[in-house]
DNA sequence: TATATATTGTTGCAAAAGCAACAATAATTA
DNA sequence: TAATTATTGTTGCTTTTGCAACAATATATA
C-alpha cells in the first residue's frame, strides 16, 4: 500500500498515523486531468501514490514543455515551483495523489518523532535524487548542438539500463520537448547518426555504436 | 561565525557540538584552486563558510561551463553529482568550507537531537531552495531563442532585484555560459534587443524598457 | 475490424546561432 | 603609472536549427 521511497522504513501503521495526524488527503485523478496548477504558490506537499504525472509549463505561445516526467513514489508541492512561469501538474495516466501541508512535515510535533524523522530522511534522499536528475537534465541542456544532447542523454540511459541496446522511455516527440529542440530537427539529426554509424536505430529502439 | 542558513536557529555551541560529533573539518582554499574533484563520487557534505566557489564541468574539447555559481551557505557534495561526467568545485575566491561525513548527517546518533534536527530541517529547506534555482536555469535553458533565454534570465533577475534596472551578477563571458549559448551571439541579440527598444544596456547594467 | 488519432519519418527553405578573428575598453598587477 | 590581462563589443561567413507541411506507420478506440 505504502511501499514507496517516502515511507521506506516506516511500518503502514505509523504511515496511516502520520498521515492522520498531518490530515492528509488521497486525491484520484483520471488522464489528462489538472492534479495542481500554479504550482509555484501551493504550501502543500504531494506523494504519487499510483500512477503517472508530469510537471508541465505553457509557453505563452501555446507550445508546451514538460519540465519533469514523475511516477509512481515521486513527490512535488512546495518546493519545485518558480515564481515567474505557471507551472502546472497534469495526470499521464489515471493516479491517487497523497496530499498534505509541507508545514506538516517540517514542524516535528508529531507522537510518532522516530517515524516522523524517518520521514524527513526520506523526503531529503528524494529531494538529493531529484537534484541529480535535474543537474543530469540541465548537463544535457547546456550541450550545444542536438547531437551532443542526444549522445549525452543515449549515454545516462545506458549507464541507466546498463546496456547499449537502449530503449527510450518516452516517445521521440516527448524527447524533443526533454532536449528542448525541434522535433524534425532531431530526427535528421538522429537520422545522420545513423548514416554516420554512431547508432543504429528504428523508432526508440536505438543501439550504440561505440 | 555560523551565522548562515543551515545553522538558522541553533546557536553557536550546539553548532560546535554538532561539528565535533561529525568530525567536522574546515579547509582553507586559495582562489583557483579544487576542492573537490568528481563530484559524482564523494561521500561527503560541504558547507561554503566564507567566499565564492563555483561547480565547473570540463569539456573533452577543453571548453568549461559553470553549472552552479555557490555563495557562503551553500551547501554541495553527496546529492549534487552526476555519474557521468567529471565535475568539479573550484574556488572563485579564498574561502573556508565545512565539511563531514553525508552520514553523520542522516543517522541520528546524535546526542543534541534537537540541534540535530534543526539542522537536518535546513539542510532540506537549503536542498529545495537549490532545486528551485535548478528549476528556474532548467526554463531559462529550454527556450529556444537567444533572445527568450536572455528575457527569462532578465525577468528572474528583475524579480529579485525588485527593479527593472537591474545588474547582472557576473560577468557577460560567464552569462553566455549560463546560458549555453555563444558569447559573440550573444553580444549581437543584446545589441538587437537594444535596437528594438527592448532594454537599454550598457555592459553589465540593463534597464528593461517593458 | 474499420476508423480515428498519435507518432514517426522526411524535406526545402528561412532564420538563428556558432565560429573565428580582431578592436576597444576596463580592470589588475608589477 | 605602465604594462598586462580580462572583459566587452563587432563582423563576415558557415553551419545548425527551426518551421511548415506532408507522408507513412503505428496505436488506440468506436
Amino acid at each position: 500500500m505504502y511501499d514507496f521511497m517516502v515511507f521506506d522504513g516506516i511500518d503502514e501503521t505509523n504511515v496511516k498515523k502520520l498521515l492522520t495526524e498531518f490530515n492528509a488527503l488521497t486525491l484520484h485523478f483520471k488522464k489528462d486531468t489538472t492534479i495542481l496548477s500554479n504550482v509555484a504558490n501551493t504550501s502543500s506537499f504531494f506523494i504519487i501514490q499510483n500512477g503517472k504525472a508530469n510537471i508541465v509549463r505553457y509557453n505563452f505561445n501555446g507550445t508546451k514543455t514538460i519540465m519533469e516526467k514523475m511516477d509512481k513514489g515521486d513527490i512535488f508541492g512546495a518546493f519545485s515551483g518558480t515564481s515567474d512561469n505557471d507551472l502546472y501538474v497534469i495526470a499521464d495516466s489515471e493516479c491517487d495523489i497523497i496530499t498534505f501541508e509541507y508545514n506538516k512535515l517540517i514542524n516535528r510535533s508529531s507522537k510518532n518523532i522516530e517515524a516522523h524523522n524517518k520521514l524527513i530522511d526520506n523526503v531529503l534522499n528524494r529531494l538529493a535524487d531529484k537534484l541529480i536528475s535535474y543537474n543530469e537534465r540541465i548537463e544535457i541542456l547546456t550541450e550545444k548542438t542536438i547531437r551532443d544532447k542526444l549522445l549525452k542523454y543515449f549515454s545516462y540511459l545506458s549507464k541507466r539500463q546498463i546496456t547499449k541496446a537502449i530503449i527510450v522511455p518516452f516517445t521521440l516527440s516527448d524527447l524533443s520537448d526533454y532536449l528542448a529542440v525541434d522535433r524534425s530537427a532531431m530526427m535528421r539529426e538522429i537520422k545522420y547518426m545513423n548514416d554516420d554509424g554512431l547508432i543504429q536505430s528504428k523508432g526508440r529502439y536505438i543501439n550504440l555504436k561505440y
